[in-house]
DNA sequence: TATTGTTATACTCTATAACTATA
DNA sequence: TATAGTTATAGAGTATAACAATA
């Protein structure tokens, strides 16, 4: 299980970095900005304005340390904005600007094309158990 | 699916680095020696005396360029020896120590055990369908 | 000519620890 | 005293290209 589990891990990441090559992102890259558009467009867009680095370490699963470095990548391409946060001084907000959103409609996109691609012949029910047992796991 | 996918992955290579911590591996050297074993007891004990380095490469998802640096390691610690192929001249045999052999079971053995806890409580058929879905992905 | 494994280079990710500015 | 984020350092993974030995 945990063995097929890091395949497909390896699989999918594989073709996802592979279709999206024109953007030139790292994974680190992709799932942050992926992440940070989720976060914007979909479930709370009232929260849409920004996160802190450590809500964006916890969502993607990336240590602040190496954060600091794929924040500062994204900055210098003018994907995201780094602003203070009100309520606590000590943390940073970060944002997408229109061209970082835009970019991570696209990788959102992908993602779905390809898990529609993959899981489209399955028989109902599967896809639910499967997340079931990846929770599990989590 | 594909972030829960992900996460998943992440979770659980956290828990097993953590517990097998006092080896003192690295994720890929844990990948490398837990698929060298599982090879070498299990499925196929006619071939238990080796892979080459490209087998194990495609088995693990390592580029050979990483699984050179790693393979140095294995061997310097003594956990693995490289050979020459009897058909195939430019090819490598890869294959465990006694040493090696006792790590690796040691790794299939925490593997199985997370497995088992984790999962325990699921109903039937769950990880059936879990593991269709991987493969799909895959 | 193509393939196996290695080497070289440059960049990214990671772990650890120290540091700053806040709280 | 503790937390948020950054910086510094060293080790490990990756892509890419080149290479020697062999097929």
């Amino acid at each position: 299980m945990i063995l097929e589990l890091q395949r497909a891990t390896h699989a999918t990441l594989q073709v996802l970095s592979a279709r999206l090559a024109d953007l030139d992102l790292t994974p680190s890259e992709l799932n942050a900005l992926g992440n940070l558009g989720r976060t914007a467009s979909g479930d709370r867009p009232e929260e849409g304005a920004g996160r802190t680095v450590s809500e964006l370490g916890a969502a993607t699963g990336t240590r602040p340390t190496t954060l600091t470095g794929v924040l500062d990548r994204l900055e210098r391409r003018g994907l995201i904005t780094r602003a203070a946060h009100p309520g606590d001084r000590r943390a940073v907000l970060v944002t997408l600007t229109a061209e970082g959103a835009a970019t991570a409609a696209v990788i959102t996109r992908a993602i779905a094309d390809l898990e529609r691609e993959a899981l489209a012949d399955l028989p109902a029910g599967t896809v639910e158990a499967a997340l079931t047992v990846l929770r599990a796991l989590t």
